[in-house]
DNA sequence: GTGGTACATGAAGACTTCATCATGTGCGAA
DNA sequence: TTCGCACATGATGAAGTCTTCATGTACCAC
């Protein structure tokens, strides 16, 4: 390996720090779905998602394969439904713990005395 | 909650989305420690370092105290660490993947004629 | 072949993030 | 209180990322 891991690692963790590609890796992680149901399902310009794709092909994270007339996509790493899962878990436990802070942050005046 | 969730999940991965925050957090999952013990390991600039550590900080990962003239900080989600370790998973899946295409490139003229 | 649909790619500008440098603050020692 | 160390913050320019628009390619129907 040429790049030091921990520089991979960030280049992985850019790679999910889009709302889009987010999004697509939720739905191909139930399964498969053409261009055009990702399409339906996002919000987002068709060129956009085309380059959201690309990134995610390109990181090696979703595969596609052309069916007849469209075009569909996959998760080719199955153990990201792991990672979308650890981080649904912590997330839960960030947005917790900002609601008890509001709550700590109100008597601010004796935190220490 | 006032931002959507997956716009709160890719927040998040940006927020690992940096070498030198993936090798604090990975430092810090092991013990905690002052900011001079990270200097030395990370190879970075002090003001920079500084900054990352304001990034974690202001992400909720990571907590920081004083202790006489030194600040020391600590993971602040334990289950950092177990998002941290399913990365390290994909990751090796993803550069085995990328040292099997390189020999399935290899014959390249012949993949259509 | 022509036309239409589905998707991909390229380029340009707005926006964000990063590293660097200068300055500011808290603590301990003298 | 003044000095020095440990760390934090703010500002600035460079580099990267994102969105948009225009164009390009593959497939199907006719």
């Amino acid at each position: 390996m040429t790049v030091p891991l921990y520089q991979a690692k960030a280049e992985f963790f850019r790679t999910l720090g889009h709302p889009a590609r987010i999004r697509v890796l939720e739905l191909l992680s139930e399964r498969d779905h053409a261009v055009h149901e990702l399409l339906a399902a996002i919000e987002i310009e068709p060129s956009n998602l085309s380059q959201q794709l690309a990134v995610l092909r390109r990181a090696g994270l979703v595969a596609q394969r052309r069916e007849g007339s469209e075009v569909v996509y996959s998760v080719s790493v199955p153990e990201v439904r792991d990672l979308l899962l650890a981080a649904r878990v912590i997330l839960r436990t960030l947005i917790d713990g900002q609601d008890q802070l509001k709550k700590d942050l109100r008597p601010v005046a004796r935190t220490r005395r």
